[in-house]
DNA sequence: GACTATCTTAAGACTTTCTTCATAATTACA
DNA sequence: TGTAATTATGAAGAAAGTCTTAAGATAGTC
């Protein structure tokens, strides 16, 4: 397989230099950028495959940097943006990015994202829009963060939403409870059983027509819980 | 399941040995480096799947240490330091360290860690689309972790589950009543033909249209049991 | 600073699974 | 064929895991 180039823009060096390490472990090109301006020009003057961009830069943001590129390309860009930003905004106004990451990410979970976008991008040639994804009768709606039973909208809270992007995401596969906890708040769990079960069952609530025999949120005792494909 | 290999660096003897014995306890096999050399050496010399790394060490220190691994390596790396400012925490992360525990911690703290970064290690590591393993008619899906029988899913317990997968996935291979206790529960076997006969017998229910004359968990007299490839 | 949403924690109820024990059935071999 | 060793079975209490309720903590908003 050819050599893939990964553009990674950020104003820290310490970042930047610490996704290189990871990168160029996975056998990645890596060319680095401190803000979105020079992004850009490395952009116009080298073969790029990829795109990490920083949110918070000087000179020119990641957002504005986004809305640039895409008037003339059309490759995979994964945002970086920091927890304490306010998500629900970074992630409307992120609109053009194909993936984001909120700091601080685990490095490995970066390159599983950029493994997976790259794969994406050679299989479909380039960005597919479609950011709806369907369960039975259970509609996800990426873009508007929404969620729909049989066309009725259901109002989630955020780590509501989290867990159930989670779970419709990966249809079929089963998460354990130290697993969701681990892939919604970003930390390792300790003793997350409780407050993972609380969710669980205000997600039910909310989309089960009969949450004491869900039909989607189903559990697998003594392993975790599933939505079934 | 294989087991997973952990080298504990750190100068302090009383720390290292304490963090072995929980990580013995969680079924880990353990290595012991006293300073960032030593570690650098058996971490060349052995299949380590991840490190834990004290900061302040003689002879090279866990941040040098670090960058000489991520040079060639991308094995997750928790930190130990005794300083608990927010500027080291940064530095350490973004040097390449995966996670980052101040001393003192509790025990099981950094337990739940260790248990955390593997997960994501062979998740993002080794992922490559669907695992499926089949036997005649006998499907373990490892996603859904569910078994299905000439396409009926069969609701299997954890422990039974187990078995199962451990017999599929060396089918052909005869396991003797203690090996599967060790297996499956991770400690020694101690009066295991009782529990173990008691499982397979909640299998063959499960699994077989006549469970006493069995298709797929055979016993082999005097030595244990097995699934016929 | 009060109000509202949401998140977290705790405790007990409830359900499923695991283990144990007693006993029965099967196999190997003298 | 008889006997000892091994495996199979049924039932019940113990243990583990999940669900539920409610109240306190926290964060965002006006």
């Amino acid at each position: 397989m050819a050599k893939f180039t990964v553009l990674v823009a950020d104003d820290d060096q310490d970042i930047r230099d610490g996704i290189e390490i990871y990168l160029k472990n996975e056998g990645y090109d890596v060319l680095k950028a401190a803000d979105g301006k020079e992004a850009l020009e490395l952009l116009e003057a080298n073969d790029v495959h990829l795109l990490i961009l920083d949110i918070m830069m000087p000179n020119m943001d990641g957002i504005t940097a986004t809305f640039k590129i895409r008037e003339v390309r059309n490759i995979p860009i994964i945002m970086l943006s920091a927890k304490a930003e306010d998500s629900d905004k970074i992630h409307g106004l992120s609109v053009g990015a194909d993936d984001y990451v909120t700091k601080p990410f685990h490095p490995m979970e970066l390159m599983a994202r950029v493994k997976s976008q790259l794969r994406r991008y050679i299989q479909f040639g380039t960005y597919d829009g479609q950011k709806k994804i369907e369960v039975d009768g259970l509609v996800l709606d990426e873009e508007a963060k929404e969620i729909t039973v049989e066309g009725d909208v259901v109002k989630l809270t955020p780590i509501e939403y989290k867990i159930t992007e989670l779970l419709m995401k990966n249809a079929g596969r089963v998460f354990s409870i130290n697993e969701i906890y681990e892939r919604v708040w970003n930390e390792a769990a300790y003793n997350a059983e409780n407050i993972v079960a609380v969710h669980i069952r205000k997600i039910r609530e909310k989309i089960e027509a009969d949450p004491k025999n869900p039909r989607y949120v189903k559990v697998v005792w003594g392993i975790g819980y599933k939505i079934e494909k």
